[in-house]
DNA sequence: GGACATGATTTATT
DNA sequence: AATAAATCATGTCC
């Protein structure tokens, strides 16, 4: 501890030794504060370089050791200082009970001591961090979850059926602060009442010696206690930083990246290229895929833009995926179509069965494929119908090309072309040639996407 | 540990 | 407001 040597300045001997309690405690206090700050500057330095973590040049295997260490916010390191600064307290007071009774004027002095800080009002900085803490559900009444903070979280990161996951995880960590809080604040009052009875003991001890009024003594219990509110202060400030941070890394999207399920991906997939004419999903499929995925739309909706710049970009690279998915797809479609027409030419009225390939009569949500997984027997409840006719004729079409062994004639490689895209008026905004021969930049192109 | 894949964000355009 | 394009940052694979 760096606590200084408990001097007195003193002229070593007679009067110079004369020193009131109110002077030593004024002593104690300034240290008090210095040591405090230490502490704090040092913790504030370990919040901080946890905040400042790794941009990118950190090795993820480390990063993720260093998260999962992550609990160890908590630190042991109240007790031993303060028993250190108790002790040495006490040797002051030791000292101070020492010499002879205290002089009337060095009290005056104590008391200016006290007149900066008799004010003990509404502290308006308190108040703030006292209401963030709350709001952030730290300092609240009891754990709601973090309500509050946690729910806002979720807000804020783009969704509200978002993961539970991380939910959790926030919700966690916030839990760790907020012990942490408690478990801190407690040992600063526990530490205040110790240090309080010490003094009074001290002073009791010492007005064999001297006369102390009651008034002294309650000041003195004043200083005391408006010091370790002091402390508290800063210790609240130090927990607003921790939520602070930790929010921000919640609510940084971009940490959270995660790849989405398998299933989503072929969800999507299947629909991106069953309407690749024009893969554009309206605001009701959105929704309706998001579902599928357990994702949100603006997922979904940044799926199908990165889907469809990556795509456009280098088609070649897609042509695998894409024939696979028409192939899916289509399989599906003339499965559909066949029963439809089986079903239009045998019954007349439009009854079709199971209900599921039935009423197309959903205004063109464009799934067509939600219907087909279902026929295709991947295994989820396509509970909805809806078919885009327009599509299933559009993907028979790839079918025919190229299940069928037409695609002969197309040249070989392109059996899912972008050639369509084009007749279609596309999506690809005539800007971009993008033909099948030579996209952005030609077959075989590294694509530029992978800036870093 | 690097290369690539991929979800998210940012910026510009319509 | 929706989208394209560029970019960022993380995940994944080798």
């Amino acid at each position: 501890m760096a606590l200084p040597p408990p001097h007195g300045h003193e002229g070593a001997d007679g009067d110079g030794r004369k020193q009131d309690i109110g002077d030593i405690l004024h002593q104690i206090m300034t240290i008090t504060d210095q040591s405090l700050d230490e502490a704090q500057a040092k913790r504030q330095e370990r919040m901080r370089l946890r905040a400042s973590e790794p941009k990118a040049a950190e090795p993820r295997a480390e990063l993720r050791a260093r998260r999962r260490a992550e609990p160890e916010l908590s630190e042991p390191r109240l007790t031993p200082r303060e028993e250190c600064f108790l002790s040495w307290t006490l040797e002051l007071l030791h000292r101070a009970a020492g010499t002879e009774g205290g002089s009337r004027e060095l009290n005056r002095k104590g008391l200016s001591i006290r007149g900066a800080q008799e004010e003990d009002p509404p502290d308006p900085q308190l108040m703030r961090l006292d209401n963030m803490l709350l709001a952030e559900g730290v300092s609240g009444p009891e754990k709601g979850g973090g309500s509050a903070a946690a729910a806002a979280a979720a807000a804020a990161s783009g969704g509200s059926s978002d993961n539970s996951i991380e939910h959790s995880d926030y919700r966690a960590k916030l839990t760790q602060i907020r012990q942490i809080y408690h478990t801190e604040l407690e040992k600063y009052e526990q530490a205040c009442n110790e240090f309080t009875t010490h003094v009074m003991n001290l002073l009791r001890e010492q007005s064999r010696t001297r006369p102390i009024s009651p008034k002294e003594i309650e000041r003195m219990v004043g200083i005391i206690h408006r010091k370790f509110s002091s402390i508290q202060m800063q210790l609240k400030q130090s927990t607003c930083e921790a939520v602070m941070i930790l929010r921000s890394r919640f609510l940084d999207a971009r940490r959270k990246r995660r790849n989405f399920s398998k299933q989503a991906t072929e969800i999507l997939n299947e629909y991106f290229y069953s309407h690749l004419s024009n893969p554009y999903p309206s605001e009701e499929a959105k929704e309706e895929l998001a579902k599928k995925c357990s994702i949100t739309v603006s997922q979904v909706s940044n799926w199908f833009g990165n889907k469809r710049i990556r795509y456009k970009k280098n088609i070649g690279k897609f042509q695998e995926e894409a024939n696979l998915y028409a192939a899916k797809t289509a399989v599906t479609a003339a499965h559909a179509v066949a029963a439809a027409v089986q079903n239009n030419q045998t019954n007349s009225p439009t009854t079709p069965n199971s209900g599921s390939s039935g009423s197309f009569n959903l205004p063109n949500s464009g799934d067509m494929f939600m219907n087909m997984q279902s026929l295709n027997g991947d295994s989820y409840q396509g509970s909805q119908v809806g078919a885009n006719v327009q599509s299933q004729v559009d993907t028979l079409r790839h079918v025919i090309n190229q299940t069928g062994g037409y695609n002969d004639g197309l040249g070989g490689n392109s059996l899912y072309s972008p050639h369509n895209l084009n007749a279609n008026g596309g999506w690809q905004d005539a800007t971009t040639p993008s033909s099948v021969t030579s996209p952005t930049e030609g077959p075989g192109s590294v694509h530029s996407d992978t800036s870093n």
